[in-house]
DNA sequence: TCGCCTCGATGCCAAACCGGTATCGGGTGC
DNA sequence: GCACCCGATACCGGTTTGGCATCGAGGCGA
């Protein structure tokens, strides 16, 4: 008894042979010797319960019925082919979907560089980005609708990965025109009796704190006039009479009238905000990979 | 080395697992014991080039590149189905496409009968119907753009294989008001002096010489009036005065004003003309072979 | 008409493949 | 630490596959 299951060898040596119309040629092609084709197209027939190939003195022709299957092999057999092919890409990371969450003023800088060099060198991968605060990442994180969040001062999570990407240095945002207009710095310590606009106004620890931090190393304790969302409305609020407040250095490439900004002179470099990502730690996904790869080469 | 070469069987097995997410319970499923899925995963993922499952001690879990991988193989096995049933339906004559030629006339009484109870039986064979003369339907048969012709009076030719289906008497169609007016038959001698319109104007051997033919046997040559295409043509020249014509019975199903139809008298059922059908000798098509069947079948 | 040639079919053998049993190794939970 | 679960591996026997040699049928030319 012949296989009752087909088989893609059978396929393709049925291609073959359809296309040459000789079992001989076919088997040339195929490099095999004539017999196995024989028996394949045979098995081949058997399990499909029909002629594929009328035997004449001179080779062979296609029923209907074989000239029907030729259009569904070489498809199938095509479709294989893309099947393979974009499973190999997919696992090289060149190929699929990746859940990327920002916070608030992320969109400046260097993420969106970064995101834009990952798409030029990978443009079959689909990035979904999503604007998501600190505990919305790593709940994302944790329940895999997302596979990587950007944020700063990220405090370690058990099965999460954190890297740092940059370290930037704090500015002061001050009403213009005011006190410090016409200078190039400012102290910290100078602050110190200032209304002070804090953000973001989050259930995590993170930016309030840490300016917190630096105000009592510096000797003193913040005089708290507001706590906003986002380091905008803080700015707005600067401008608007409300007080001062600190920012990492990246939003100070938005100009708003009404404020501006001084780098502070009595914070070392190392006191900077950080911006990182965070991950899963066991995601082995290719694309991943390669999208920190062109995070890490970005920010050598 | 593994096999480098992707097999259907790896394919099953890999849905199989892919949806069970367990080696063992797939194994199962398949009504195999469990290393032979294994072995042939590893040596999917090898020739794919790319992880499809990620091992973990309570089962497997989909990597992205398997997760693709699953909607195509899905995709591929269902038209390897599909594709496999269509092709037994077309070895059975249940699916396909049958080109049949009619002759002008031929539209009336029994080949449409056959066609639409064949189009019955058979819904999914496409039949395309084509108006070609008789050789016109002999070149198409030889150079397979035809399956099947109908025709009268065809003379063998060599590779095509003629079958005689009906035989109709011959009638007289006389213009009316006229002499054989309320009569209910005619002897072919009666018209021996009346001018005869002829059809059709064809290029081959046909019914014009079988009309001159049995003028002959009646004891005198036909007046020939005048040479048309068709039978309806022919019967509207005898309504407009031009004579007389003789007809197959089927065309006098056409009620026309101006004429009538008379049986001949003296001229024998045998000396009736047939419906024919012709088509390859060696076309082994079960399309035909079925359509031939029900045609004989309704000619009983 | 008789060889001769071509082409697919068949018989036979060795190598590869596949599935089964037994067992291993790593990870989890009691 | 022990038992248990799960996938991986080792090994063996049966089946399949391909190669070689050969057959048999049909067509063509001398």
């Amino acid at each position: 008894m012949m296989g009752t299951n087909m088989n893609l060898r059978q396929l393709r040596y049925f291609i073959a042979v359809a296309e040459e119309l000789h079992f001989g040629r076919a088997a040339e092609r195929l490099h095999i010797s004539q017999p196995p084709i024989t028996r394949q197209i045979q098995s081949l027939e058997e399990t499909l319960g029909a002629q594929l190939f009328i035997r004449t003195p001179r080779g062979v022709e296609l029923t209907q019925a074989g000239s029907l299957f030729l259009e569904e092999a070489r498809n199938i057999a095509e479709l294989l082919e893309q099947a393979a092919d974009r499973v190999h890409r997919a696992a090289e990371g060149n190929l699929g979907r990746l859940d990327i969450a920002i916070f608030g003023t992320a969109i400046l800088s260097l993420i969106p560089r970064i995101i834009l060099e990952f798409k030029h060198r990978y443009p079959d991968v689909k990035i979904v980005m999503h604007a998501s605060d600190k505990l919305a990442q790593i709940e994302g994180l944790q329940n895999r609708s997302l596979d990587l969040g950007f944020n700063r001062m990220l405090v370690p999570v058990p099965g999460l990965m954190i890297e740092e990407l940059q370290r930037e240095q704090l500015y002061a945002v001050l009403p213009d025109p005011g006190p410090w207009s016409g200078r190039d710095s400012i102290a910290l310590s100078e602050l110190a009796e200032q209304p002070m606009v804090l953000f973001p106004a989050s259930r995590a620890q993170g930016f309030v704190e840490k300016v917190s931090g630096l105000c009592h190393e510096a000797g003193f304790a913040p005089n708290v006039a507001q706590v906003v969302g986002d380091g905008f409305t803080a700015m707005a609020l600067v401008a608007a009479g409300f007080g001062v407040c600190l920012v990492p250095e990246s939003i100070t490439s938005v100009r708003m009238d009404g404020v501006i900004c001084l780098p502070l002179s009595d914070v070392n470099e190392a006191a900077g905000v950080d911006i990182s990502c965070i991950y899963r730690e066991n995601d082995s996904s290719p694309l991943l990979a390669n999208f920190l790869q062109v995070a890490r080469e970005m920010t050598d």
